[in-house]
RNA sequence: GCCGGGGUGGCGGAACUGGCAGACGCACAGGACUUAAAAUCCUGCGGUCCUUAAAGACCGUACCGGUUCGAUUCCGGUCCCCGGCACCA
């Protein structure tokens, strides 16, 4: 017998896939097509396990379908922009192109060595000018409908990187990255205007049935919507008048006092020349120099003062006094608040400390006497000390009260949204270049589509400190401005990264063209991704931004989908010793070292096979040696047969029952690894399901020599390594030839099963008493209801059961069970 | 606090619509083959009890309760773990 030689197996065949291009794909409108994308690498250098992994699930989901009839794409390509290409730079001495290059390079080889089914012509790069030319195309589609502006704010900004933050990418006041603090610093910035599409962002998460629930969850979280009013508070002894915005319109007759942030604009103008000048602006100040978090974390203490004005509560004309706290922030709704002690835990704790008055006007419906009411109460009830609304219910009173506003022209109903917009600038090099000029004439001038794309410069000196490497290449700084002519400045600042990812799909279907971003005919054949693979982590930012991307471009008329990706399958991490795997805890394992030992399709086997594709996966050496033993199984059993290989096709006479049970064990493998697949991407229990398959062909093959039915048991050993070859493709291809057949494995048609084979002549019946197995018997299928029974009441075992007992019950489910009720 | 997911042998996990809990694999133990080892094959493998043995009894899916002839599965409550959001007005 011939060794199973899994890397002399393994690169004969990905040679000639190569050679063949095996998985090229055209638009084809014969067939049906199926999108199946993995989340694109940052080209690291190494392929690490959740590669490993995420790649393997898209591999079989791919050639799965293929083998059913579809016309699959399967693209892979590089999220090559990006920090740590240049840290590179700084480091080594190296350019980022370069170091990227190889890297790419070597993951390439990395992934044909896992014998993943990429169309390899499709490959993009978003570090390419024939890539981020079109990202800059679509900056200046943003641009020109207003989408992409510039302002100056306080930004996030990592110490580490030397470089601004999107909000998605700070995490607990750390940057997402290098987990570095994050402090605020008031910057010129380029913004893409999300929250012009937060409702819709929201709204079509509806439409994301295969989506998981969590990730949905976590996106509508982000982009938060609450619905209320905002309602002007005038400002006593002032034409001003403060806005504010609260749920809860129906506690406005409890409010005793308003709170700006300490940043509001209104602040310095209404301290100005007065004598609580001083302290505020002490105390603005204070809170300036502090992060976020050292701020606003809900344990920090509620810390304010007053600014010395009062505000005039526009339902019962209260005056009202005005504070300036750290628990207000200016980010969220209008910076200000009305302050309702009785009914919000906060306003509660903040009026408790500085002896504020603390009115309750909802009370409970059955609370006689409002002193009794614990405060702050925040359950529905009925209104009090609310003028004419008193009696009402709250959630009625609130209504009333929105429209009393409405009509005295005091505010409005409105909703708010805690999603910001979407900071694009970062000082780095190694980033799509924003195509502005700033012109002193002609202020901001977009960069004419025809001039794009705005190439990277190569004469840049990487220190690593202060402002955009790009601002050191007076070549690429210096430029005529487009519109007039006379010198001007490039913008030096490049955009965030997720930028370039944020339409990659779309790229995918049209990779080359060189005149269009795509063509829209080949968009719309193959959008939207028929299913998306990747890691959780990417739940909010670059599922929102794609998201976003989309929802714009489709909107202008350039992509066919409003939704970019119909089923998302989030994969979990891969875990060893309970953590995941990293360097810093060393307990890393390389795909590099599995597949020398026992082969990529061990590798891929193993990670589908120890757990559902959406949990975490802990890695098991012992198990990688099981799965490796599993496929040596099959190897032998293959071989074994081969010279006794005969004809398998449909007109195989079954006649004994060892030919009965293995057509059955074929024929209900095949169903149930089709479902597991197809349905639930359970590749473990599809995986458990051909091991099953393979241990009742060995036990077959035990029985008497002249019993065996050689055309069954070839039919059964196709049939293994047909189901398997989406998990090993490179050893299934192997012994298919081995057999004698003169096409691809990975051609064939996923195999159907023959339902008449799954009707077993004799069933199991389970026999309970009082719900408790008490026996198993074999009957015919056919048997009648009232059969059943009396076998089973005259069972000799079940007899002894219920012997001097009487019988109220007799439950038969056919085909299943009989319950028998006795006491 | 709110939202989402989860809790099953020594371990990874299975049980799809309420019907045999623990498929498949790992680990472990015993045996066969071998001078020996590796590889391979066979057997056992939730717990407690009982029996010379064959067999059998009881308990068991985080915990408490409910519905049901029957619950890992449905309902109510409790505890714990993981993930997200969070002074968001």
């Amino acid at each position: 017998m011939v060794k199973y030689n899994f890397s002399e197996i393994e690169s004969k065949w990905q040679g000639k896939w190569e050679e063949k291009k095996a998985f090229k794909v055209d638009e084809d409108h014969k067939k049906g097509k199926y999108y199946c994308l993995e989340m694109f690498p940052y080209p690291s250098g190494k392929l690490h396990m959740g590669h490993v992994r995420n790649y393997s699930i898209g591999d079989v989901i791919a050639r799965f379908k293929t083998m059913n009839g579809y016309n699959v794409l399967h693209p892979i390509g590089w999220d090559a922009f990006g920090l740590p290409a240049e840290n590179a730079a700084i480091k080594h001495n190296i350019h980022p192109d370069i170091w990227t290059r190889e890297n790419v390079a070597e993951m390439v080889r990395q992934l044909k060595e896992l014998g993943i089914s990429y169309d390899w012509d499709r490959e993009v790069t978003t570090c390419l000018p024939d890539y981020y030319k079109w990202t800059q195309w679509i900056f200046l589609q943003f641009y020109n409908s207003g989408l992409a502006y510039k302002k100056k704010y306080p930004v996030n900004w990592c110490l580490s990187c030397e470089t601004v933050l999107a909000n998605e990418q700070v995490i607990n006041d750390q940057c997402e990255r290098c987990d570095t603090i994050v402090v605020k610093k008031n910057l010129d910035q380029w913004y893409f205007k999300i929250t012009d599409y937060a409702q819709t962002l929201l709204e079509d998460l509806k439409k994301l049935g295969g989506w998981p629930e969590k990730v949905k969850t976590m996106q509508e979280n982000w982009i938060g919507k609450s619905y209320g009013a905002e309602m002007k508070f005038q400002i006593k002894g002032s034409d001003e008048a403060l806005d504010i915005f609260t749920t809860r319109p129906d506690t406005t007759f409890g409010v005793t006092f308003m709170v700006l942030a300490p940043e509001h604009p209104l602040v310095s103008q209404l301290v100005k020349d007065t004598k609580y000048e001083e302290e505020v602006t002490t105390f603005v100040n204070k809170l300036g120099r502090m992060t976020e978090i050292e701020r606003t974390a809900s344990n920090v203490e509620k810390e304010g003062i007053f600014i010395g004005k009062y505000a005039i509560n526009p339902l019962n004309e209260k005056k009202i006094p005005i504070y300036i706290a750290n628990y207000v922030l200016m980010d969220y709704g209008t910076g200000a608040i009305m302050a309702v002690p009785g009914h919000d835990e906060r306003d509660y704790e903040f009026a408790k400390k500085y002896e504020i008055d603390i009115i309750p006007v909802i009370k409970p419906e059955d609370l006689e006497k409002v002193e009794e009411l614990e405060l702050p109460f925040s359950e529905p009830g009925v209104m009090v000390n609310s003028g004419k609304f008193n009696g009402l219910k709250n959630t009625v009173a609130s209504e009333q009260i929105i429209e009393a506003i409405e009509k005295g022209k005091l505010g409005e109903r409105t909703v708010n949204f805690r999603l910001r917009d979407w900071l694009i600038s970062r000082q780095r090099y190694w980033g799509t270049p924003i195509p502005i000029v700033y012109c002193k004439e002609c202020g901001i001038v977009p960069v004419p589509e025809k001039d794009l794309p705005v190439e990277l410069p190569t004469d840049v000196v990487f220190t690593g400190k202060g402002e955009s490497p790009l601002t050191t290449s007076e070549s690429f700084k210096n430029t005529p401005c487009p519109e007039c002519g006379a010198m001007a400045k490039r913008e030096t600042d490049t955009m965030d990264t997720f930028v370039d990812s944020s339409w990659y799909f779309l790229r995918y279907t049209d990779p080359k063209n060189d005149d269009k971003i795509f063509d829209k005919e080949k968009a719309a054949y193959w959008m939207d991704v028929d299913q998306y693979i990747g890691g959780v982590e990417h739940a909010i930012l670059h599922l929102l931004y794609a998201r976003f991307f989309t929802k714009v471009l489709y909107d202008k008329g350039l992509s066919p989908v409003d939704e970019p990706f119909k089923n998302l399958l989030t994969q979990g991490m891969v875990l060893k010793d309970g953590a995941k795997m990293s360097k810093s805890k060393g307990n890393v394992v390389s795909p590099e070292e599995i597949i020398s030992k026992y082969g990529a399709d061990t590798a891929r086997l193993f990670i589908l096979f120890a757990a559902p594709p959406e949990r975490d996966l802990e890695w098991s050496d012992t198990g990688v040696e099981g799965s490796y033993r599993f496929l040596n199984r099959v190897w032998r059993l293959a071989y074994e047969l081969k010279e006794y290989a005969q004809a398998a096709d449909n007109t195989i006479e079954i006649n004994s029952k060892e030919d009965k049970e293995l057509n059955f064990g074929i024929n209900n493998t095949i169903k149930r690894v089709t479902e597991d697949i197809s349905g639930r991407f359970n590749f473990n229990t599809a995986i458990s399901g051909i091991m099953g398959l393979v241990n009742e062909t060995y036990k077959y093959k035990e029985i008497d020599k002249e019993k065996i039915n050689y055309r069954l048991i070839t039919k059964a050993l196709e049939t293994i390594l047909i189901l398997l070859s989406p998990f090993a493709p490179h050893m299934t291809e192997e012994l298919w030839y081995t057999l004698g057949k003169d096409d691809s494995i990975h051609k064939q048609s996923w195999p159907g099963y023959d339902s008449k084979a799954l009707i077993k002549e004799e069933v199991e019946i389970v026999i309970q008493v009082n719900g408790k197995v008490r026996e198993k018997i074999m009957v015919n299928k056919n048997i009648s209801k009232d059969d059943l029974e009396k076998t089973a009441l005259n069972n000799d075992r079940i007899k002894a059961f219920i012997d001097g007992k009487n019988i109220f019950k007799v439950i038969c489910v056919p085909g299943k069970l009989v319950n028998i009720v006795a006491k």
